[in-house]
RNA sequence: GCCCCGGUGGCGAAAUGGUAGACGCGGCAGACUCAAAAUCUGCUUCUGGCAACGGAGUGUUGGUUCGAGUCCGACCCGGGGCACCA
């Protein structure tokens, strides 16, 4: 990189320069600057991306947030590491994408309306105009001529277009699916608005009700959805895990027994065919249509059933209930030993959703189905046998064997392998009709209808004589009336006068419109594509989905790592069927970064507490601010709205800076771990800039003010002696920045693009405390020797270097030194390059091992021979008196430039 | 319950199987100051010792290795997800 600045070289008598001395009027005003090199950003049109074919890409995207009114922590960090990245991918040369947008649709702001009489969209668009001046004044680097909203018609009409699609190619259907209804509100109830199986609001116990649903067809897509997976090796294992965990191929069989009396089979499936012979029941879920079947004709079947209904309907809670089942009277025949008969049981652990909803009970080798035949005595008859070992004592430690073995009392399967005898045992199914070999998945179809307002409208209508009917292209799209009223629970488009009355397409009568709108995982599994063209007539354009997709670095939450990013990698699968776009992934890399948490704050009556309305006393009592009444604290958790454990980050930005408070969000802690909020450490950031100010404007006086800075110090230096001195102190200087610099560039670079934060930001200040350590020769050598263009040049590269850390502050110190005749701004400026040659080291130090254990440091040539090495450390006391401690050197491990070890016996 | 992740100084953390604690926060001491703030300098894992120099140490426990924070096994503790919060 070259400088156009040259400082003048002749003495004009100038002052020394003091580096250090700052008075208060010169510290840096971040509230005035701050803003005004977001203006500058904003005039030169920065960030503004342009789909251009010559350059080569990269989409920045972090997952767009909801507008809940304040943006928090975890968005800051969030933000923070992909402007960050943005900033270092424009620099490296890449046209980048970083855009911004809501996902405005959902629950929160029917909240608000039901709350505060608020409607929805006005409580939305007001949050959103909030947060989007704090994104601003945070200085991200976004292009906001691309920003969406998902509650925008202009978007969810696009979005209906899609649903359509989706129709058309056989991808959505409806079914009968259990929803939570609060009895006394009438209302169907999200799983967060259920409070111990009451209503949040009634109080009243929610019970299971089946209603018609839209569902889309993701299940027939898991099979390619696992393999994709594979391919996603800029994601981290442990997403990938929990995604393949969630998808959930098992392969087992299906076997079909017998009824006992009856003409009709009871299909099951079962991963342990092997375990056949130690089957002692069946058990089926409670609504499988036997247990439908046998509770009309038996009211105690039909009262474990009702039970069961009122149950949880989530799974966390269904796993934790005690196992309970009742008898239905009925038995099943088993397959290979026609004289044995298995009662069938229906079972509040098996669900309907997986498998058949039917499962036969092997105690002896399934924890569940061991717990099971415990409560009900039903015999356990172990048939595996461990490999090595005796059979452990299973009901004496109500524990079963569920680990591989050798078959037992199984007649024909005794002997084999546990792999062995499945296979045998599927063979001698098939043989007799009665089973197969089949792979289920664990992962359901995708529920989408939501009984809500605030989604975007199903694109549907009801006629009773003609069925459903999609809504005709030319009528999209379907708005949302604003007209709606809130002072009553449940859907407010079901009560509306006549926004639901329309006419049938197909025969022109009176129809009712749906009144479901859409889960808003659908708005925001396809906004990605909706950012290359936001302002398009059709949902995107081909053209800029081809340039910019799929997105380089997705960032968000890991709390996403499931549900969000399977329902998009599952729409970029359905659009590729639909014939809109030729590809399948739609994030190439994935950032999941850890949670910002926070304590969390009760009330005396059980409301969730802001930590802005809690005081902390000196006796360590923490007291509501307002009537200093106690306060519950709460573990830490999540930062969330629902749990009010927020911090607002915009106070922290008005009293340090947005460069202060981001680098506070992305230093010390690696990204992906979680955070637990505490301020401590974000005064010493803020102080960090404060001291860079100063070192740096003392640098930029030194260039530009009094030349002949070095010619003045050796004037001053009287004697042949004392110049020697400068002379050789300047010369250390240089030696020592120049392969410092070097090093700093390669490390930041490579920590930049391994999306390691936290240690770019350690390697910055380690370089940046070596120029404060060498501030004053440093300063000398800028004021006018021969390698003042050489340190003015270093100085705009460790700008560069901070840019995207700081970006701010790296602005006004480009400016300061006069760089702006190498790049106008220093968002401009191209990423530097580093030059190998410099960071050879002409000493290493090699540590000494004896047995293990360190015992002194050489420091040695790295061209140095084993021999040499193990010469110089024996002449080290250390080493020599540890190594006649053990007597006589046996081996000796040699890593060059790293370690000797010297083992002795 | 099932799945995933994490555990290293007083605190946040760093460490291709090779000198544990880089970089910070906090603390202590000193300089500057009438004083304070800011700034600067030094020290700061624990422990013994005036020191030189030792001993111990990465949740617990066992193993692999010349060598383990790192790899393998078992366990303990904390957090997240579990399909209608987003």
């Amino acid at each position: 990189m070259s400088c156009g600045l040259r400082p003048p070289t002749t003495n004009n008598g100038g002052q020394a320069v003091t580096v250090s001395m700052v008075t208060a009027a010169e510290r840096y005003d971040v509230a005035q600057a701050e803003p005004q090199w977001q203006d500058a950003w904003h005039a030169a049109g920065c960030f503004t991306a342009t789909a251009d074919a010559a350059k080569p890409k990269f989409y920045v995207l972090e997952m767009f947030p909801y507008p809940s009114g304040k943006i928090h922590m975890g968005h800051v960090r969030n933000y923070a590491f992909g402007d960050v990245l943005a900033r270092f991918k424009r620099a490296q040369g890449f046209n980048v994408l970083y855009p911004m947008g809501w996902d405005a649709f959902g629950l929160p702001a029917e909240n608000a309306a039901l709350e505060r009489g608020v409607h929805p969209a006005v409580w939305t668009r007001q949050n959103i105009a909030t947060m989007r001046g704090q994104l601003q004044r945070l200085g991200l680097s976004y292009d906001w001529s691309r920003e969406i909203a998902t509650c925008d018609p202009a978007y969810y009409a696009q979005q209906q277009k899609l649903f359509l699609a989706f129709y058309q190619a056989g991808l959505l259907y409806r079914k009968e699916a259990y929803v939570n209804w609060d009895p006394v509100d009438h209302s169907v109830l999200a799983n967060e608005q259920v409070i111990e199986g009451r209503g949040w609001r009634s109080g009243a116990l929610v019970e299971r009700r089946q209603l018609a649903q839209w569902f889309l067809k993701i299940t027939d897509f898991a099979p390619d959805l696992l393999a994709g997976l594979q391919q996603l090796d800029r994601w981290p294992d442990n997403v990938r895990l929990m995604q393949q965990n969630w998808l959930g191929l098992s392969e087992g069989a299906e076997i079909a027994f017998q009824i006992a009396d009856r003409d009709d089979a009871l299909t099951v499936f079962t991963t342990r065919p092997d375990t056949l012979f130690g089957a002692s029941f069946c058990a089926i879920a409670a609504d499988h249509p036997l247990a439908q079947s046998v509770a009309k004709s038996d009211p105690a079947v039909a009262a474990f059933v009702a039970d069961c209904r009122l149950g949880a309907t989530k799974e966390a809670d269904v796993s934790k209930l005690d196992k309970k089942g009742h008898f239905t009277g009925l038995y099943a025949v088993h397959p290979f030993d026609g004289g044995r008969k298995l009662p069938i049981y229906i079972a509040n652990f098996v669900l309907m959703d997986y498998g058949t909803g039917a499962i036969f009970g092997c105690p002896a080798h399934d924890q569940r189905d061991l717990e099971f035949a415990l409560a009900y005595q039903l015999p356990v008859l172990p048939v595996v046998a461990p490999l090595k070992g005796d059979l452990p004592d299973i009901v004496g430690t109500a524990t079963a064997f569920s680990e591989d073995g050798v078959l037992v009392n199984s007649q024909w399967l005794d002997g084999m392998t546990v792999t062995a005898a499945k296979a045998k045992a599927i063979e001698a199914l098939v043989q007799q009709g009665q089973g197969k070999a089949v792979r289920t998945w664990r992962l359901r179809d995708w529920g989408i209808s939501r009984q809500r307002y605030w989604g975007c409208p199903i694109p549907f209508i009801h006629c009773d004589a003609c069925g459903l009917q999609p809504v005709p292209a030319d009528q999209l799209p379907v708005t949302l009336p604003d007209d709606v009223d809130f002072s009553q629970p449940g859907n407010p488009l079901v009560r509306h006068p006549t926004w639901a009355k329309t006419t049938c397409p197909q025969c022109g009568g009176d129809a009712r419109r749906e009144t479901d709108t859409m889960d808003t995982f659908f708005d925001s599994s396809w906004y990605f594509l909706r950012y290359t063209s936001p302002q398009g007539a059709e949902p995107f354009d081909a053209a800029a989905v081809k340039y910019w997709l799929p997105v380089d670095q997705y960032l968000g939450g890991v709390e996403h790592a499931i549900l969000h990013l399977l329902y998009a990698r599952f729409f970029t699968r359905a659009l590729q069927r639909c014939g809109h776009i030729d590809f399948a992934e739609p994030f190439k890399a994935l950032l999941a970064q850890g949670m910002v948490c926070h304590e969390t704050y009760k009330d005396q009556a059980g409301q969730w507490l802001y930590p802005e309305e809690v005081e902390k006393l000196a006796n360590g009592q923490v007291v509501k601010r307002d009537d200093q009444s106690l306060v519950r604290v709460g573990r830490s958790e999540k930062m969330s709205k629902s749990k009010r454990n927020t911090i607002d980050p915009m106070e922290l930005i008005g009293r340090y800076g947005a460069d202060a408070a981001r680098l506070f969000m992305i230093s010390d802690t690696p990204p992906a771990r979680d955070l637990d909020w505490s301020e401590a450490g974000i005064d010493g950031c803020a102080r960090y800039i404060g001291r860079l100010y100063s070192l740096y404007r003392g640098f930029a006086t030194a260039i530009r003010g009094s030349a002949g800075q070095n010619h003045e110090a050796v004037q001053a230096a009287k004697t042949d002696a004392a110049a020697a001195v400068l002379a050789t102190t300047l010369n250390t200087t240089l030696n020592t920045l120049r392969p410092a610099l070097h090093q700093a560039i390669r490390d930041i670079t490579l920590q930049l693009g391994d999306l390691q934060f936290n240690r770019a930001v350690a390697s910055l200040r380690t370089l940046t405390n070596l120029f404060e350590d060498h501030r004053t020769s440093l300063g000398q050598l800028l004021g006018g020797s021969n390698s003042a263009d050489e340190m003015t040049d270093m100085l705009a590269n460790s700008l560069v270097l901070m840019a995207p850390l700081l970006p701010h502050l790296a602005e006004e110190l480009w400016a300061m030194l006069g760089l702006t005749d190498q790049a106008a701004l220093a968002a401009q400026a191209p990423w530097p390059q580093h030059d190998a040659s410099l960071l050879q080291q002409t000493q290493v130090k090699v540590a000494v091992q004896v047995n293990g254990k360190l015992r002194g440091v050489i420091t040695l040539d790295p061209e140095c021979s084993q021999q040499d090495a193990v010469q110089a450390a024996l002449a080290l006391s250390t080493v020599q008196a540890a190594v006649d401690g053990h007597g006589q050197i046996r081996k000796q491990i040699w890593v060059p430039s790293k370690l000797l070890n010297l083992v002795c016996a």
